[in-house]
DNA sequence: AAAGCGGGGCT
DNA sequence: AGCCCAGCTTT
């Protein structure tokens, strides 16, 4: 027996905190299903827990295992997304479920290194996936371990790559090992998935960005940022560029019931959504583009919409239209039929659509009503 | 290495 | 009104 002080384990205090405090109930705990494991965790990225709450169980509904999602229409995914953001995380996730089906047998790979060679898992998610299916000990670094080891370990450089270098060394160090898991009394795999839960639940409860409740922290006496009261500094504020602002009209085609929506390019944003024509609004160039639809009858000054994406500010105009029969016929000419279509505004399942443009679509249809 | 990519919750 | 969120992909 030595009379030396034991020396603190982080990884044992986190998980020993963990299983008194963290979070149990979640949707997608609990199960050691890849597929639910997974999608939590695409859903999750960039997302808060509330946010996703609503969306993972109709989308489980919906596709309630890799091989229906597989199988699924691109369009019935991306409207499953509607509202989410981040759209491109849904193309991934199509094109993941059909690389799983065709190219593992319907089952997700069990490794970091296998899995982050899937589409939309980078090295995070695919060692989230890793512990929380199979128990495999990997590193997790998302925002909130990010923030719990540049505090513990004082770090105070701005984020970058070299920065996520040095915290991805730490976040491997601080993984849980099979010693802990003795000490413990867990199996390794216990000890991983209450490690990996309970960085994601300190960081999400008493190590928050701000005002964080170190008075209770099991880390306390081993932070750095809290013994040199520097938790307001540290992590340090990321320095943020004015986002530019973009005007656009947009172009609401009705025809008996229905509206025209064309399906946006591959990239950009809202990525191969469904919206309405649209074109950049240069105050020049307003009376222009009015007058380019002023055979068909522009009924409405619906008011402005503002949207504030990450990087840019929209400020959307609406101009609707009832057009005629012909018109209507029209439109399903030229080259936009190959991707615009009419669209029953009472049946939108199965289209994409960014949120504002769902807001213009119910507001519409509630004014004419 | 830096930029692009949504939308909402919280203060 | 600004910051951040169970980040990844593209340039």
């Amino acid at each position: 027996m030595s009379h030396t002080t034991t020396p603190f384990s982080f990884a044992q205090a986190l998980v020993s905190w963990q299983r008194t405090h963290g979070r149990h109930d979640l949707p997608w705990q609990n199960t050691t299903d890849a597929y639910r494991i997974w999608l939590s965790e695409v859903m999750l990225q960039q997302t808060q827990v509330v946010t996703v709450m609503d969306y993972y169980a109709k989308f489980l509904a919906r596709f309630p295992d890799v091989q229906s999602l597989a199988r699924a229409e691109h369009d019935d995914v991306m409207s499953l997304w509607t509202g989410l953001g981040y759209y491109s995380r849904a193309r991934n996730l199509h094109a993941c479920a059909k690389a799983v089906v065709a190219d593992f047998g319907g089952e997700f790979p069990r490794t970091p290194e296998q899995l982050i060679t899937l589409k939309g898992i980078g090295a995070s998610t695919a060692a989230a996936i890793a512990v929380f299916a199979y128990g495999y000990p990997a590193a997790i670094l998302d925002g909130n371990v990010k923030r719990i080891i540049a505090r513990v370990h004082g770090i105070r450089t701005p984020a970058s790559a070299a920065t996520d270098k040095i915290m991805w060394q730490h976040a491997n160090e601080l993984l849980v090992t099979a010693n802990d898991a003795k000490k413990l009394k867990l199996t390794h795999a216990a000890a991983l998935r209450a490690y990996t839960q309970g960085l994601m639940d300190l960081g999400a409860s008493l190590c928050a960005r701000r005002k964080p409740q170190c008075d209770i922290c099991p880390m306390q006496t081993n932070c750095y940022a809290r013994i040199h009261h520097l938790t307001d500094d540290i992590p340090p504020a990321k320095v943020r560029k004015v986002s530019p602002e973009f005007d656009v009209n947009l172009y609401i085609y009705q025809h008996a019931g229905r509206v025209w929506l064309e399906k946006r390019p591959s990239k950009g944003i809202w990525a191969g959504l469904y919206s309405f024509p649209e074109q950049p609004r240069l105050d020049v160039n307003v009376n222009a583009s009015i007058d380019a639809n002023q055979d068909k009858k522009d009924k409405t000054n619906a008011p402005r919409i503002r949207h504030v994406l990450t990087h840019r500010i929209l400020h959307l105009q609406p101009h609707i239209f009832q057009l005629t029969a012909s018109q209507a016929h029209g439109l399903e000419d030229a080259e936009n039929a190959e991707h615009g279509g009419w669209f029953d505004v009472d049946d939108l399942k199965g289209v994409g659509l960014p949120k504002p443009i769902l807001g213009i679509i119910e507001q519409v249809l509630g004014s004419i009503d």
